[in-house]
Order: C-alpha cells, then sequence, then structure tokens
DNA sequence: ACTTCTATCAACATTATTGTCAATAAGGAA
DNA sequence: TTCCTTATTGACAATAATGTTGATAGAAGT
C-alpha cells in the first residue's frame, strides 16, 4: 500500500475521471453544498490546489460535472431504446427502463440542479447532450402519430423527472415510494399507455 | 417619497414577509445563489444586518423560506380540492387545477431546492406542510378504490413536479413545454384518465 | 417634552471558500 | 544515471459571506 506521505501521480484523464466521481456522489449525500473543492479533493487525499490545477476553477469543475452527467443519461436512455420498436410488449419494456432511467435519483439530482441554475446557463453546460428528448422523440414517432409520440413521452419524461427528483421525501409526504411501489406505478401506467394508444385514438380525445 | 438617508422602519412580521417575498423571487430569477442575505437585504434598500436581526442567520432565512412555500402549495392545493367531488367533469377539473399548482415554476424551484437538500432536512423544514400527498391521497380515496387513488396521484404528482420542475429547459431539450403545449398535454392526460378510470378497472390492469 | 423600546445601520470581526505561487517529486525519455 | 516535464503540494493571498457590536433614530406611550 501506498504510504501516506507518498504523492500518488495520476495521469489529467485520471486524475479528472476520479474528481468528477467523487463529486458526483457527493452531490447525492451532500447536495450542492457538497461540491465545495477542498471537500472533493479530501475525499480523495488530494490537496485543492491540484483539483483547481486539473479544473482550472470550482465553477469549471461543476460545469465539467453537470457535462458528465448529461451524457451519461444520454447513454443510458439510447442503450435501452434500441430496442424499443413496434410490438406493444416492447414498447411496455421501452417505456419502464426509459423512466427507470430517467426516474434514479443522481439523474434527479441532475434535474434539479439545472432547474436551481439561473436562466439557461445549466441548459447550456450540459452541452452535446441538450437535445435529450428529441432524440426521444425522434423515435417514437416511427410507431405513432406524432400527437401521441408527444404525448406519451411528455408524460413519461415528467413523470419520471418528477419521480427522480422527489424520491427522497415523496415517502415522507404521504405517497409511497419505495422499490414496489415504484415498480407497481410503473408497470400500471405502462398498461394504460399501451391500453389506451393501442386501441383508439386518445390523441384527438383531447379536441 | 422618503428621502434616501431616511431609515423605513417596519414591524418584525412586515419585515419577515417583505424578506420571505424578496427571497423568493430572487430563488426564481437567480437560483440558490440569489439567497445570499446581501444580495436580499440590497433589493430592499435594508442592510443586511438588519436582516439577520429578523432571522438570526442566513440559514434561519432559508429555512423559513422553504417553510412559507411549502405551505403556500398546501394552501393553494387545498384550495382548489373543495370543489372536486363525484362527477367526471369537475375531477377533470380537479385534476388540470392541481397540475397546474404544482407545475408552476416557483414550486418547482421548492421541490428541486428539497431534492438538493442532504438527507431529510428539507422534509423536515417544510414541518407541517410535510404531509402534502397524503391529504391529496386522503381526498381521492372518497371518490375511487385506494389502488386507482394512488395511481392517479401518484401520475399528477410526479408529472406535475417534473413538469415543474424541468420547465425552464424542457424546450431547449426538445420538448415543447409552452404555455399551449402545456394546456394541452394536461387536457389529454385528464382525458385519458377520466376515460380509463370511469370505464374499466385499470386499477386491476398491472396484474 | 420626555421616556422607552427596538428596528436600523455602519463599521468591524470572523470565518469560509476560492485562487495563486514557488518548491517538490514522480515518471518517462535520452 | 541524468534530464525534463508536470502533477502535486503547503503556505500564502484574495475574496466572499456570515456574524457581531455599539450607536442611532423611528414610533408609540406617558
Amino acid at each position: 500500500m501506498p504510504a501516506q506521505g507518498r504523492r500518488v501521480r495520476r495521469t489529467p484523464e485520471q486524475a479528472r475521471e476520479e474528481i468528477l466521481a467523487v463529486a458526483r456522489t457527493r452531490l447525492l449525500e451532500h447536495g450542492i453544498e457538497g461540491l465545495k473543492i477542498a471537500d472533493v479533493a479530501r475525499d480523495l487525499r488530494m490537496s485543492h490546489a491540484t483539483l483547481l490545477h486539473h479544473f482550472g476553477s470550482s465553477e469549471a469543475m461543476r460545469t465539467a460535472l453537470i457535462t458528465r452527467m448529461g451524457a451519461d443519461v444520454l447513454t443510458e436512455l439510447l442503450a435501452t431504446m434500441d430496442g424499443a420498436q413496434a410490438s406493444e410488449s416492447q414498447r411496455a419494456r421501452w417505456l419502464s427502463t426509459t423512466f427507470a432511467t430517467l426516474a434514479e435519483q443522481r439523474h434527479g439530482q441532475l434535474f434539479a440542479w439545472l432547474a436551481l441554475q439561473p436562466g439557461q446557463t445549466g441548459v447550456d453546460q450540459v452541452g452535446p447532450t441538450a437535445n435529450l428528448f428529441g432524440e426521444l422523440l425522434g423515435r417514437m414517432r416511427k410507431v405513432m402519430p406524432l400527437r401521441e409520440a408527444q404525448f406519451v413521452v411528455m408524460l413519461v419524461v415528467t413523470s419520471a423527472i418528477g419521480m427522480g427528483v422527489s424520491r427522497g421525501w415523496l415517502g415522507a409526504m404521504g405517497l409511497p415510494a419505495d422499490e414496489p411501489a415504484i415498480a407497481g406505478f410503473v408497470r400500471q401506467l405502462a398498461a394504460l399507455l399501451t391500453v389506451q394508444l393501442g386501441t383508439s385514438s386518445a390523441g384527438d380525445a383531447a379536441r
């Protein structure tokens, strides 16, 4: 094992990765307050000066974290969409995996964080990932009319984001939000959507 | 008009109200960063020492703001629920007003803020309002079976929270989220829920 | 007018957080 | 080994943010 006083020398990429990883977990456990560079650095047994050396500023570190987490969401979403085409059972599966991805608490933290950024800065920082839901919408349009696709995507996305954001306290506020409750909810949602969209023209129900 | 150097003397209640009002608007416009006591005080042409005199600490001011905003949500929700009983048209109306209340951006900011508090501290601070959704659920149980009530409330609540949280950037991410789009979405959601829940046993669709 | 109470404020003190710099050491190349 | 690059670091500097204090001044009552 490394002696205490011995320096660990990382490549710049390694350093940035480890820093972002620690920052992400700290965001989950301690909120935004947990992202102070001194705290993040201490978790890595690294001086905060080193952290600044790699990112230039604390602001830049936070921006990098937003960008990274945004990219993670996109990656996971795209991965779950590849098997999501025609059949109803597949669509149901797609719905639940998409929901699960978006509703994860770490993603909820990201979305909440974006919401608390002034103006559009949050979205600017996720950068390449910005068209996250446009991508989703585009794929859904291949298997259903635009109006329905918009509705389904909007419903799943908002509900999942709301779930991810409120997961930590929904239970304390009177709605059961533990794992089985959420799983049951998603099943009901999937059933509702597939039945309704499969049979009639729900898109026209809203004249 | 008051001369520049002239002091304005408020009652403690007035002072706290004005401070919380400014803090709330600052939270909306500048995010959490906008809650620094010096900035809030400056908007009121008040010294930050005065602000501290009324709240004791910056932390206490933020806690008071959370509590206040939580109480506001509860008040508005309860007000919209009083006309929400048996008939389907009333239920549809209830759904859209409830959704609108929860999806307001200022409430979205509150929810996002709660999500970024470490542990349960956020919920602890809303205090008396904590059982927000339990109240909703209780009222819905009077007009439909528990299973359906849980589903409907969960869906409306999560979707509305997600909408409120993501309102600022949903459009930039590829989903139309301006006023008319949201209104249309809510109509579709209401139609979907009333039709489905009115006719058959959607609650059992999730075996 | 006079007194009392206390909201208000400027100036100061303290702490927290970020940012800078010169020296050091780890690792690879010559 | 020696040299060179640069990741790393402690100590320091600069700010930013919160908190404290003694004095001042509205407002209401006597």
